[in-house]
DNA sequence: CATGAATGAGATTTCATTCAT
DNA sequence: GATGAATGAAATCTCATTCAT
């Protein structure tokens, strides 16, 4: 149960490939062995079950996610470019990774309650980092001091959210990443005028 | 066939709650049947396949769900008003059929692509209905002109989904129509100071 | 249960339609009914079960098969012509009923084995013609007297049946009623030359 | 899918005898994976449905037919003796066999009519070997060369064919084979009296 | 460490038949 | 006599997981 063996990588990279080809149901672990080059039985010395598998691959391509988040956040100065260079790196990210695109936009949501309450345990760092920006805010007076942190939150998370899915189900035809400002632009200020 | 008899409503509920209690997976259609006191095969004189009762699931209640919406949004004059009674009757509603929020915001959502793209057909309805306060607000210079409609739109579906999702996460533990009006005022005016 | 209202031949018909048009596995009670023009309830108002509707197709129209048969072979004075009108019949009356050639060369055997056996049972009168022909031939010296009638009889049987179905396998494409005097010949001279 | 495997053979041969025992319509295969001693499963590694196996049923034993039927007729001299030696082996097979014979003459013939059409396919060859022998016979001057070899063939396989099957029927209790030189002598010589 | 053949539980759907009206 | 809505039993096939080699 080795994470750091290359195999390990090796069935990781191999699922995503395999879920976003088939479709979360179509993806058998035959299959996902067969792409990683291994027999069948070779997944169990390094993951406990299928769902375990599922959750490996949220977790470390998350996690990259969420490093690469901190890093860019902290080389910026106001807590509106942190949010913008959030927003376009997460477009970035998954416009350079189209096949991890589908598989966390689409795919790995029609995974059952459990294993969705494990993602959104990984999900919680991220969504950390969105809140640490906002209270940021709050307190250089750039955001709004009565504004609650976590509606806040789910705004900017479920907007990116929702932008992204959209890209995808239009087959990622058009420049996810060209819409960061115009996002970045609508949470700050809504769609009211000024 | 008919979609008018007492049975066919029958039926529909119970899938609504058998779908909540036992998860999308585990929602049989002999335990459908049984909640709704018929026999298994009395399903299949109004429904053509089980996927035919859960996208009729989704289409009854949404259909209700978008009349409802039209009709408490005509009744009001400005573009802000005419968002607040939206989020507020979306937020209303799945409040008080706490079984359906849970079919909506976490079961359905397992279902296969196949059932997803058809939900989502059902869904466009309710996002045109978006659309037309976003278009309403900015002749009437509520809102910037320059604002991308379809990414307005995304930001308000995708702030409301999210945000009664995490409220379903939390086993719809607060009061999630006292929320309205601060998610309004964010899509509204965004997180920066004014 | 009464065999001589109208429904009854109605209920038959329809079931002659329906098989050969659907075959015998997708030859839904119900369909027969439709096609009848009763309720599904009223076919067994005229029938014991499913099963008594084909072995009761099979019985009338055989039932006539057998009586026309015995009518011309009676007009007949050598057991050769007697075959030959036998032959032509047969090849004849198929051949101006193709729904009825259908059923009985394809469909109805597909029949479970009880039913089988049942439609044997009818057969047998068929059957007995050719054996009164075959003994009367032999008493007439223009058949061997050493003669097997039971081998003999399943040669003419076979033959003519075996001829049908190639007939009703290829689309009914020729016309069988020209082969009669070719397999009638056959069947009196084998292949021999003489 | 291996056909050469053990467990190819185990499975064929478990069917023959479930199919014969239960008919064909009680010939789950659940009771074929228990006759053969393997889990349900195990079924589908080696065969691709349940029409596969009834296929193969036919084909692995017919091939088998046939192949026979080749041999001991290209050690015979004279047409009449070739289509002596194939009716005394088509007979002896299927009197050694007894589930075999109830599987071809009764069983399989209830399969549907896809399934029968594969199944003419694997006849087609049996067929092709009796039209060489009735050519063969033209050819030396032993048949009739005016005869219609395709009638002439539908002779030879309906006898035969219904020879067997009435043999069956009546629970196999007289001596298939020593039937084969009179059904000989008749395919040759017919009825009349020389 | 690695293999891959074997396992076996589990669910949708059809359709002959019934019976209250 | 006639209806037709309702019944409910029954069977194929998939695929995650194991374990002998």
């Amino acid at each position: 149960m080795k994470r750091n063996k290359p195999k390990y990588k090796q069935i990781i990279d191999a699922a995503v490939v395999v879920i976003a080809e088939n479709g979360y149901h179509q993806a058998q672990v035959s299959k996902i062995a067969k792409q990683a080059g291994v027999a069948d039985g070779t997944i169990y010395l390094y993951f406990e079950n299928k769902e375990d598998i599922l959750i490996s691959v949220f977790r470390e391509r998350m996690g990259y996610f969420v490093e690469k988040m901190k890093e860019v956040i902290a080389g910026k100065e106001t807590a509106a470019e942190k949010l913008l260079v959030m927003i376009e790196n997460h477009f970035n990210i998954l416009s350079r990774d189209r096949n991890l695109a589908i598989v966390t936009q689409l795919e790995l949501r029609q995974s059952n309650k459990e294993l969705r309450m494990q993602i959104n345990e990984v999900l919680k760092e991220y969504l950390h980092v969105v809140d640490d920006i906002l209270r940021f805010g709050q307190a250089q007076d750039e955001f709004d001091k009565n504004m609650d942190i976590r509606l806040a939150r789910q705004m900017i998370f479920g907007t990116i959210d929702e932008t992204v899915t959209t890209w995808v189900i239009n087959d990622q035809k058009y420049d996810l990443t060209a819409l960061a400002p115009a996002v970045h632009k609508l949470l700050l200020n809504g769609c009211a005028l000024r």
